[in-house]
DNA sequence: TTTGGCTGCCC
DNA sequence: ATTCTGC
DNA sequence: GCAGAATGGGCAGCCAAA
């Protein structure tokens, strides 16, 4: 496919703010790949879709080259000073239409016809697949003089694209493609253009948040169907998405959940999902980046301390001073985030890991397990250590219990208390 | 070798 | 992370 | 109430220029 039908999609995505409009957009452009029966690039279309190279889950560098960058690059191109375009760029808002606007200006100048139309006749637009390799070497390039290199693959780039092409490419690379559209409605559009069937939603959102590639889900859904979708189940080694809370003033809980509830503390520092296969630990952020390497005394705290043999589990990583077992803000664990002197640092700044949450047990999901199902299991298979904790979770009965355990918190060094359901199904 | 702009990722 | 917008 | 966008503080790493 060519990068100019995909432009045009994103074109078309951005000309609306009405949701239902936006996925009709997406299920006919999914309709016609269907047509022609032509899924070579369906991946890399959803990733690009999603304003991304890869999936999170790919651990695939960055662009490492942002709006600064772009500016060079388009000066460079056009023979506008960054001053210049810095000024354009404040009036257009936005890096991509700044390019567009420059770039067709500069050609209409160079030019009798307008280039669109010159690219539709020679049906000479760049081929998806060439885009995304080219975008693939520019995370790839690294060193001395990596910034010209991938300042001379952007700008070969540009040269292939036509001014609305060359705005999405540039809103790609600095993450900022911001049609409106995200994984929910891509997964709206490709339900309604795959499946014919709305409700079959929900069968593609529990796939995709159990293993958050969607180029991959959709390869399955298109190349095998929905049958093998529903067969998709949370693995080890790959992350799911981490389930988000609500921000709620406190004293609503008992509004909204009724009594009895679970309450937890909410500690101040980083969330971690960890894999546990075997001695092998590996710890992922929030957004599912392995950063188990910032933390090499949790992994093995982990590797002592959890009796499981195969385990997925999530928890908080806080920085603790263990003499006088006080939590320290989250900036002084922010020091740990760090890649060299790693070992160093570790004793700088010691962590607790505070776990509340199971995922999977052996070979056994516990995604759908109730909450006192999943804490009793996490009980039972871990031996709690200086380091290694289970979050403080408490049942509420009353609005005073829930008053002293929120004040408890507080004095503790929380951040606040989250609530949790008892119901089955959350 | 040092400095500072830029980028990306946590919250 | 919070806050805002349109649906 | 949901999905997406816009915005902010603070840290470390990378790289080019000083």
């Amino acid at each position: 496919m060519k990068f100019n039908k995909l432009s045009q999609l994103f074109s078309d995505l951005e000309s609306t703010t009405k949701r239902l409009e936006m996925i009709d957009f997406l299920s006919k452009f999914f309709e016609d790949l269907k047509e022609k029966e032509d899924y070579r690039d369906i991946d890399k279309i959803i990733y690009l879709l999603q304003g991304q190279l890869t999936p999170n889950i790919k651990q695939f560098p960055k662009m490492g080259l942002a709006e600064k960058m772009i500016i060079e690059a388009i000066s460079l191109h056009s023979g506008i000073n960054s001053k210049r375009i810095k000024e354009i760029l404040i009036k257009q808002g936005d890096i991509g239409a700044t390019a567009e606007f420059i770039l067709s200006k500069k050609k209409k100048q160079k030019s009798l016809f307008d280039y669109n139309k010159v690219e539709e006749i020679s049906g000479s637009s760049l081929e998806i697949l060439e885009l995304y390799s080219e975008l693939k070497k520019i995370a790839l390039t690294e060193g001395i003089g990596s910034h010209d290199t991938k300042l001379g693959i952007l700008r070969g780039l540009i040269s292939k694209c036509s001014p609305l092409e060359t705005k999405y490419l540039l809103r790609i690379i600095t993450s900022t493609l911001r049609v409106g559209v995200q994984s929910q409605t891509i997964i709206e559009g490709l339900t309604l253009a795959f499946t014919g069937k709305r409700d079959n939603k929900g069968v593609i959102e529990r796939a995709y948040s159990l293993s958050p590639d969607l180029g991959e889900i959709s390869r399955i859904l298109v190349e095998k169907g929905l049958v093998e979708v529903k067969k998709v189940d949370i693995e080890y080694g790959t992350p799911i998405l981490s389930m988000l809370a609500s921000r709620e003033i406190y004293t609503e809980f008992t509004n909204r959940l009724g009594v009895p509830f679970v309450a937890e503390y909410k500690l101040d520092g980083e969330r971690l999902q960890i894999h546990k296969v075997g001695e092998n630990i590996t710890l992922f952020s929030r957004r599912l980046l392995d950063i188990s390497f910032q933390y090499p005394d949790v992994c093995k705290v982990i590797r002592e301390n959890v009796k499981a043999n195969k385990v997925i589990f999530e928890g908080e990583v806080v920085a603790m001073d263990h003499f006088y077992e006080k939590m320290l803000p989250f900036q002084v664990l922010s020091k740990r985030r760090r890649k060299f002197d790693v070992e160093d640092i570790s004793k700088e700044v010691p962590v607790c890991l505070f776990v509340f949450d199971l995922l999977k047990f052996g070979e056994e999901s516990f995604v759908d397990k109730s909450l006192s199902f999943r804490r009793k299991k996490l009980e039972e298979i871990i031996d709690e250590k200086d380091e290694l904790r289970l979050v403080k979770s408490v049942l509420i009965n009353s609005t005073e219990e829930l008053l002293s355990f929120f004040n408890t918190a507080r004095k503790e060094g929380n951040e606040g208390i989250m609530a949790k359901s008892i119901q089955e199904n959350s």
